[in-house]
DNA sequence: AAATACACTTGATAAATGTCAAGAAAAAAT
DNA sequence: ATTTTTTCTTGACATTTATCAAGTGTATTT
């Protein structure tokens, strides 16, 4: 059950078994439905998950009205509304599953017992969040890049993320991309005859 | 000289002092004149630097040879290529100073050997990437309403940063917004009429 | 299998913004 | 102080993309 966390945590720095034991028997397991929404915004919310199975959108709701995909996660990913887990807010962001999903969650009490417990783990740790930064910030790179045209975030989209191009539902992808979901429409249709 | 730098190490973790002139010794200060490059695309970068005083803008350059204004450093913040710093490669975007700037930089082996001999100081830098990412992360959920207007991600901008509007001159602050600066003057245009 | 709901496509039109060009204002250099 | 350079503004026009509306196709439910 645990086995792909098992080996994301090996790969990413030389722990313990017994740390590793210790840090999966504090996990909860979550089976979420397709649609149905891990996190909803203004729900407390001091923990992180592991996607172990599935895929998930984050969304915020503006003024509006309208929802606006702000990221995808595919399995074996951290996520989880950071903000709110590090300063103890409420969550500001919903999270919904794509696909039916499996998902395992730590509490900060626990994650915080365990950088005092385990040194490696909170070395660790700042690398993951220092991976995610990065992630983060290639993610700016490209959206701020926004005069770029639709097609150009379209094919950039497909460059990195090939596999989700046909995972993710049209309009929740044109969301993500900024533009309508017609437009992106007509995007694949210009694609598909080109190609 | 260090005097805003010590403030914010102590702001954010309890250093003993003798740890903080350590970390400090090993600085290297450098100004920076106007329009200046402090990092260029290509270059070895094994430093972050810390901004004293100044302002500077990250930028790349696109496939039109345009360039494109990605992030915004004011004084009093870490920045550099985190990519590159991290992962020991050469850096693939440029940072210009956009004032005279006065700017210190660590290398990434004094910070890995303060990692090792400063416990309290790896946490602290935990905690500076942990809000730095944030800071990433909600940067992502602004610019990702790329859907939003150029009106909106202007007024956006006026709201969180409002100090800078005067001091980034228009053409960078057009590309940071992903918008034209014909179209930014008409919309400043519009503003000042309106107030 | 039929009915219903949901997701995507297509067309017509409007609105927003980009592009090009020229001129005004401000800043920097002499 | 004058000249030169740079930055910003303004106008006219073209292009992209959003919006609205209707229809088609695809899943899901009964």
């Amino acid at each position: 059950m645990f086995n792909a966390l098992i080996k994301n945590l090996k790969q990413r720095g030389a722990l313990a078994d017994a740390d590793i034991d210790k840090i999966i028997s504090v996990l909860k397991v979550r089976h979420i439905k397709k649609k149905k929404n891990i996190l909803s915004e203004g729900e407390q919310s001091n923990f992180m998950f592991f996607l172990n199975e599935g895929l998930c959108r984050y969304y915020v709701i503006d003024e509006k009205g309208n929802e606006q995909t702000i990221e995808l996660v595919a399995e074996h990913n951290w996520f989880g509304d950071a903000k709110a887990f590090l300063a103890g807010e409420t969550a500001r962001l919903n999270i919904e599953a794509l696909e039916d999903s499996h998902i395992f969650s730590i509490t900060h009490a626990d994650l915080n017992r365990f950088y005092d417990e385990i040194p490696l783990f909170e070395r660790m740790v700042r690398k993951i969040i220092e991976q995610y930064f990065i992630k983060a910030l290639e993610r700016i790179k490209k959206v701020s890049r926004s005069s770029y045209s639709a097609q150009e975030r379209y094919k950039e989209f497909l460059k990195s993320h090939p596999k989700l191009v046909n995972r993710v539902p049209l309009v929740y992808l044109s969301s993500y991309l900024g533009i309508a979901p017609e437009t992106l429409s007509r995007l694949r249709q210009q694609f598909t005859k080109t190609a």
